[in-house]
DNA sequence: ACCTGAACACCGTTCAAGT
DNA sequence: ACCTGAACACCGTTCAAGT
């Protein structure tokens, strides 16, 4: 337990963790370095040590969403593993729980904030990685006659973008108000992934 | 023809169309109000007399951007009025081309940077406009057997989300090197629209 | 090695004043 | 009615200096 004791301590860590926090409680456009530094007890300056920029330090944050967002997946996946079809819809499911519950954090990690995510090795290796777990239980639905036969990434593409751009839309308050009235987010989420599905 | 001749004439559209410049050459990350004055010849202030704050005038900018987004959907839709199965196919690669055209405009309207769209009427309408025109388009479709019977507001959201989600995507640089080698984004968004289609 | 404080350029917003 | 210029609080970033 790597807690409480900053001054020295790791402080880069805590740095994340007060960014995430004023992300949470105050949305992206609250989010500054100098109320991070802040949050975490030490002066403006300090976070310098730890991040080249504000870039540095959100890919930082986005990469930590990322690592979550993977852990979600697999922990809604691998109980299923006899049953790929479940697993799709678990995993989508997880998908929607994790953006709903952490919708700031989604948001900075697909809102095009991060500039140039190939300058941050660790964020590109998760987000790489979290599409390969996608394309793994699209190879498992293809496998079982769930999904159609096709080109495993491109299936795994269409699948992945089915879920990200309905609660993308949703998270942007698109979804049009007569149809949430009968439907949340994952029931919505659910039908078309279920689409996909061969009848 | 309203152009060229602010200090007085309609600078409010004349900081719109600024706004919008900077965003293409400079990105979100450069788009501040005071350059948005500069570039319109007038005082950093000035937008005051017409946009209640910067949120006010990217409301403006992502109004815009839906008008012309709406514009090129009817175009590709009309041509095609008897053939509802090309509508949608055709619709769909106009909302691609869009998207990728006019790249930091679509990530405005679409990146949560707008915080309460809600407030700002014209967005609301254009916005929901447009979701009815994708909502015709696949009632049309379902009418033809195209697409599943289903409730249309369901459907529409499923297929708006699908080409928006993998062009999500795209633009924030998530698609696979290996499948854009073999793929544009276009051609991805026809292969996942073609899945949505009944055989 | 890690952190502070002063400094600089830039930003959003307000307001009194000008035409 | 529309625009300017000074002012204020806040921001990202740099750098010399402290421990």
């Amino acid at each position: 337990m790597p807690s409480k004791k900053y001054h020295h301590g790791d402080l880069k860590n805590a740095l994340i963790k007060a960014g995430v926090e004023i992300l949470a409680k105050e949305g992206m456009g609250g989010l500054s370095l100098r109320k991070v530094a802040q949050r975490a007890g030490v002066s403006h300056s300090a976070p310098y040590a730890h991040f080249l920029d504000k870039q540095s330090l959100i890919a930082a944050i986005s990469t930590e969403g990322f690592n979550q967002l993977y852990n979600k997946l697999e922990a809604a996946i691998s109980p299923h593993a006899k049953t790929p079809k479940k697993q799709l819809i678990e995993g989508a499911q997880a998908y929607v729980r994790f953006a709903l519950k952490n919708s700031d954090t989604f948001k900075i990690m697909f809102s095009g904030v991060l500039e140039k995510e190939k300058d941050y090795p660790s964020f590109v290796e998760i987000s790489s990685k979290t599409f390969k777990l996608v394309m793994e239980v699209v190879q498992a639905c293809q496998n079982a006659g769930v999904l159609p036969t096709a080109p495993a990434n491109l299936m795994a593409v269409s699948v992945w973008g089915q879920v990200h751009g309905i609660v993308s839309l949703a998270l942007e308050g698109q979804i049009s108000h007569t149809l949430l009235e009968k439907k949340n987010i994952e029931s919505i989420v659910s039908f078309a992934v279920e689409q996909m599905i061969n009848s």
